[in-house]
DNA sequence: AAGACGGGGAA
DNA sequence: TTCCCAGTCTT
């Protein structure tokens, strides 16, 4: 066994997570889902997910019967509405070609909607203990610095090179110890800033720190100004308080998700208004503007309100608009922003 | 090889 | 503000 994963493993028992939901039990299904989780989102963040998705969806086959709606609605706010598809795609996949539950097999593993090389070893070496590698963003910090690597992680020739490192320095037994303690080590010593070298058991192993360069790496993503969207929200009541709720195109940014109408500029509004709505469009009450930031670009979101508007004769709520309550808005998928929005959180 | 895809935590 | 995180998929 390697000197790295002896010394690793040796911190996990003493200072690892032992506690986190999906450890106990440890199932192939909520080891996929707290993995899928946790692609791009904290630990912190996803417990409280995980735990109402598990208890609402307990078992592969209650996800591939459930309706996807519901399924958004258990991811609302998590973000990467990709995941969540991925995830109900492939629980209908498991019903009807694996038996209800997930294939022991990385190429079949693989094979499902949302399931990378990462995802699959770090599958079936929590679940099963067997001998995969992974390679996500901690383990990726913790292998630039420990074998000092230049360039940012993200490029290919990095990438390739911390597979091979990672796939390298496996242990031959304690897997699913192993692939937790990786984790464990890069969220809380590790860490991206102020990591806790003093307590760290691979000092003496440690490039970066060999040569004081732990602050410079990993090699941070090269900077690009982000493009500027904007966008007019129509907030639409009815005189019953309900709310109009459009679902969005199944491409693009939150994706199937349900949200207010929306339009580029007045001139698209107004035109979207008179032929939907019996109302007057100059009524409209401008609320405090929504800047939400992504990854790829900046989205600046104006919303306009109404009250005591109506559907206009012929236009007839439908399967991609609809007047929703208050209490109806906890069971759909909902953007975050447009969430706080509605709800009146700040 | 590069871009798309959400939201929140941390500094 | 800015960075970036338990990545994967599409083009």
């Amino acid at each position: 066994m390697s000197d790295f994963a002896n010394r690793l493993l040796a911190w996990f028992d003493a200072n690892g997570r032992h506690d986190l939901p999906w450890q106990h039990p440890r199932t192939p299904y909520r080891v996929w889902l707290s993995e899928v989780m946790l692609q791009q989102t904290q630990v912190r963040v996803v417990i409280p997910y995980f735990e109402r998705f598990v208890a609402t969806l307990p078992d592969v086959r209650a996800l591939a019967n459930a309706p996807i709606d519901e399924v958004f609605a258990l991811w609302s706010g998590l973000g990467y509405y990709a995941r969540a598809r991925n995830l109900h795609a492939a629980a209908k996949i498991c019903v009807e070609r694996h038996g209800g539950e997930l294939p022991r097999d990385f190429d079949a593993l693989v094979a499902l909607p949302g399931i990378g090389r990462s995802t699959a070893g770090a599958i079936l070496a929590q679940a099963w203990g067997e001998r995969f590698a992974i390679l996500d963003g901690n383990v990726k910090r913790v292998l630039c610095r420990m074998h000092g690597i230049e360039g940012w992680p993200g490029t290919p020739a990095v990438e390739k090179r911390l597979w091979e490192i990672a796939q390298t320095q496996l242990p031959d037994a304690r897997l699913a110890d192993y692939t937790q303690a990786q984790m464990d080590f890069g969220a809380t010593l590790c860490t991206r800033a102020e990591p806790a070298c003093v307590l760290c058991p691979l000092q003496r192993e440690c490039v970066a720190l060999r040569q004081d360069r732990v602050r410079e790496l990993p090699t941070s993503k090269p900077g690009k100004p982000l493009p500027e969207r904007h966008a007019l929200l129509l907030l639409l009541r009815d005189a019953e308080d309900r709310v109009l709720l459009q679902r969005r195109a199944q491409a693009g940014v939150w994706a199937g998700l349900w949200s207010l109408p929306e339009a580029e500029d007045h001139a698209t509004a107004r035109n979207w208004f008179e032929t939907h709505i019996a109302g007057d469009y100059d009524a409209a009450q401008a609320l405090a503007a929504i800047d939400h930031g992504f990854t790829h670009y900046r989205f600046a979101m104006q919303p306009l309100e109404w009250r005591e508007v109506a559907l206009r004769e012929g236009v007839r709520d439908n399967a991609d608009l609809r007047w929703i309550a208050r209490a109806e808005l906890a069971s759909l998928g909902i953007p975050a922003p447009v969430r706080k929005l509605l709800e009146g959180r700040t």
